[in-house]
DNA sequence: TACATAAGTTAACACTGTTAACCTGTACGC
DNA sequence: GCGTACAGGTTAACAGTGTTAACTTATGTA
């Protein structure tokens, strides 16, 4: 009968759990802190969780899917092969920039820093890739991209936009350089990077 | 008197942690299986560092100065622009291939994970985008780049390399897809993304 | 009524970074 | 030679961590 009324502790404990990760960092996010918000004791969290990567994992999980989500939908609004990348492009570094935390800790299973996630939950991770891939697929073609691999290039495209926005949120950048000058560029170099070696298409004048 | 024949404890604790990160990876990082190792009391390490984090800021900083200097001569040993950026560009991947877990902690500054790298030692760092600029500056001259902001492409050209880095470490590539296969064609439209956009220089037959 | 099971609890273990208080030898002024 | 300042170390303790084991308590079923 707590089915729909309330939310259930597993609920709470993802929903308390995020709201510590977004308030805190991930540095300070702890179990005890996030049985504390809910009253309850941190040991409950291990009857809905395995540990603190499961209940990491299952945060991570959720804020890929709402990524994909969003640009699954500015890709399918955007008109044009190329019109789409930068669509993509650009949505990808506003949902970062818009939940730094959250985006965080997607990026937090490389290193040791975490158990590896786990290949179950990574299918889902893949579709932001298909979504790509199949933007790219489409612009070689209408004869705009140079590209023989799409899926491959999907995953290039796409770790040079997580390598952008990972220097854009370490803070790491040059004071003489401006935040969003730095973002546009890049953007154009990557997707520049992708396009057929013609001047064809190139419609600067 | 014991100012050559022995290290200094500072040293021997820079050297214990070193030896600790690679052996134990950074989640297994701690100050006093640092101190153990060296036979020293934990709170020692506080004589010579501020903190644990100022700890891991020096060992980053020597990886930093060491990636740099392996950079420039690359660099300074390849024939042209071109030529250069890819050898700067496979340097980089060697050389975080070769160091995974110290090149991870360089790129943990970024997030909330840690206090934020003092501007001081951010001076040094630098030096790697320097050696990019300068060669993208010779590109330019040479009529093989099109860029009219050298320290600005440097900055996006640095950021997409460690994005891809970034993917290889996070082994979080599609089993289906070759590591190296990836790095190739992934500098590949780095660089691409850089040149100019005519046909004189795509050699491509 | 007896019992199994699910869902929670408390107590404890072995760690962690960090601080405060204490010790101990060496250098130096008198 | 004596007192003192101080650098360089120590031990003890605090407050916190993830995680496990053992215990409780309610609920549904045979």
């Amino acid at each position: 009968m707590s089915k729909t009324k309330e939310l259930s502790l597993k609920e709470q404990i993802i929903e308390a759990a995020r709201q510590v990760l977004l308030s805190e960092g991930y540095r300070n996010f702890s179990l005890r802190k996030i049985a504390r918000e809910i009253d309850v004791s941190a040991t409950s969290i291990y009857l809905h969780f395995e540990n603190k990567d499961d209940l990491i994992h299952t945060l991570m999980e959720q804020a890929i899917e709402r990524l994909n989500d969003q640009l699954q939908q500015v890709a399918a609004e955007a008109d044009g092969p190329i019109a789409k990348l930068e669509a993509v492009a650009y949505e990808y570094i506003r949902f970062a920039l818009k939940n730094q935390r959250e985006y965080q800790i997607i990026h937090l299973t490389s290193s040791d820093e975490m158990t590896r996630y786990p290949k179950e939950k990574f299918r889902k991770a893949r579709k932001g890739y298909e979504i790509i891939s199949s933007v790219l697929q489409e612009g070689v073609n209408a004869d705009l991209i140079a590209e023989d691999k799409p899926r491959m290039a999907a995953y290039t495209f796409w770790a040079q936009l997580h390598g952008v926005m990972s220097v854009v949120l370490s803070k790491r950048l040059d004071t003489r350089i401006d935040q969003q000058e730095f973002i546009d560029e890049a953007i154009e170099h990557i997707i520049d990077g992708y396009k057929v070696r013609t001047a064809l298409q190139t419609n600067n004048k």
